[in-house]
RNA sequence: GGAGGGGUGGCCGAGCGGUCAAUGGCAGCAGACUGUAAAUCUGCCGACGAAAGUCUACGUAAGUUCAAAUCUUACCCCCUCCA
């Protein structure tokens, strides 16, 4: 098992076991598809494709890995369809480090909305989660309305036919809502949903494919610390932090920290959902190897350029909100020093103006920049790791 | 020349006596977005005001009525059909 797999951790920031320093390191994850170099930023494909963009031009960006979900491709096209196309790699023209999620965040997505109107107190009413129980989740399809049923037997057997490097064991992502009894009976029973992915995992394994453990436990740091112990106590190659991270950036990053404080350091570590660049030199000085977010390219599409501090019209943003009319008149690219295929021939004016005329190239090359800032943000931050440098120091640069 | 239809807020377009500062849509101005039911969603959008509210508004003018974008009359303009 995992013989194809390696990660080779370099701590540059402190003893693992000293949890009073920081604990950013560099790593290389090896896989059947390529090498990683953590900390990295896995980008959501969800539906087999980041919206937008071509394999290629991922590339371009120097993109290290991407990511697909299983629930989607379940629903339409079907994993045995992809199979017959070779799998997921060969059918969607993305040679690289792939990881495929278990279809668990949907019992939670498709149950209550949002993550923003689930911490708000927002509940869209309309759901389209049907059952929870002990055997695994029913849902109404959204992309055809037929009654569906996901298990972790099947979320294995659909990951298996899609064929990505890394796959996620089958869990329920608990809400913010709900008390510490439903959080933990919830984390219990994704223990006995990822034990049984586990073992169909083992089953299924033929060496090409590697398995993450998740994380639960709530806002709870006794729960996560059982979980934690949990997951370190089975085969999984990899662990990932999972279900919510609490209300505030603060809870956030206290629910990482209760987490990866009793993680097994020795393999990677992943947290699930989370991308925003403040958030993610919190993670990685929390010894975070990888992210994952749909942030970078869904801000995209809604007219969002993500700009490092100089080039900010807003403290409080990440991002500058490329619609807005002050950029009617503005002919410098995004960022003045990127080397995205955008900022080489964009102008902030064009953009607007392919934005307010609806034109589909604004959310297309405004991609293509967030795609290859987060993977300039990633590489300078494995530098400054390598080099002993001041991961706070970068982070002024760029928060 | 004859017959008919119409002129509503930046645009399109509902309303056809009071609950209308006037449904919708578009445009405009902002905001949100963190394991993607998202090229989406939310708010504002006559003027002044923080708000309560006040004022000015449905081609123009006069009238009927307690009350008119809505009814009457005249005028101006547009469109269609017939000669």
């Amino acid at each position: 098992m995992y013989d194809k797999f390696n990660f080779n951790a370099i701590s540059c920031g402190g003893n693992f076991a000293d949890f009073s320093r920081t604990k950013e390191r560099c790593g290389i994850l090896e896989t059947p598809h390529g090498v990683v170099e953590t900390p990295a930023f896995i980008f959501c494909g969800t539906k087999a494709s980041v919206k937008g963009v071509s394999p290629q031009q991922l590339m371009e960006a120097q993109t290290q890995i991407i990511l697909s979900n299983t629930y989607h491709l379940f629903s339409y096209p079907g994993s045995e369809y992809i199979k017959k196309r070779g799998g997921l790699h060969k059918f969607m023209g993305w040679n690289g480090p792939m990881l495929t999620d278990s279809g668990g965040f949907q019992i939670f997505s498709l149950g209550l909305g949002s993550v923003a109107d689930e911490i708000k107190g927002k509940r869209s009413g309309v759901s389209s989660l049907l059952k929870i129980d002990e055997d695994g989740a029913t849902f109404r399809s959204y992309w055809d309305g037929s009654t569906q049923i996901l298990t972790p037997e099947k979320s294995m057997e659909i990951q298996k036919n899609l064929g990505a490097d890394f796959i996620v064991a089958f869990d329920e992502c608990t809400p913010f809502h709900g008390d510490k009894k439903y959080t933990e009976l919830s984390m219990e029973r994704s223990h006995r949903w990822e034990k049984r992915s586990l073992g169909e995992f083992i089953c299924r394994d033929d060496g090409s494919q590697a398995l993450y453990g998740i994380v639960h436990g709530g806002v709870h740091a006794d729960l996560r610390k059982h979980s934690a112990e949990f997951i370190n106590d089975h085969a999984f190659f990899a662990t990932a932090i999972g279900g919510t991270l609490g209300s505030t950036k603060s809870q956030m990053y206290e629910v990482i920290e209760m987490a990866t404080t009793h993680i097994n350091a020795a393999r990677p570590i992943h947290l699930l959902g989370i991308g925003g660049i403040s958030d993610i030199f919190v993670g990685v000085s929390l010894g975070i190897d990888t992210f994952d977010c749909v942030h970078p390219t869904r801000i995209a599409r809604h007219g969002g350029a993500l700009v490092k501090r100089a080039f900010r019209d807003s403290p409080t943003r990440e991002h500058i909100n490329l619609k807005r009319s002050e950029y009617e008149h503005d002919d410098n690219p995004i960022e003045l020093d990127c080397d995205c295929a955008t900022c080489q021939v964009f102008s902030r004016a064009y953009l607007h103006y392919l934005l307010k005329a609806s034109e589909l190239l604004a959310l297309h090359a405004i991609n293509i920049h967030n795609i290859r800032f987060m993977n300039r943000l990633m590489k300078e931050i494995r530098n400054t790791i390598k080099n002993s440098g001041s991961l706070k120091e970068l982070r002024t640069i760029w928060c």
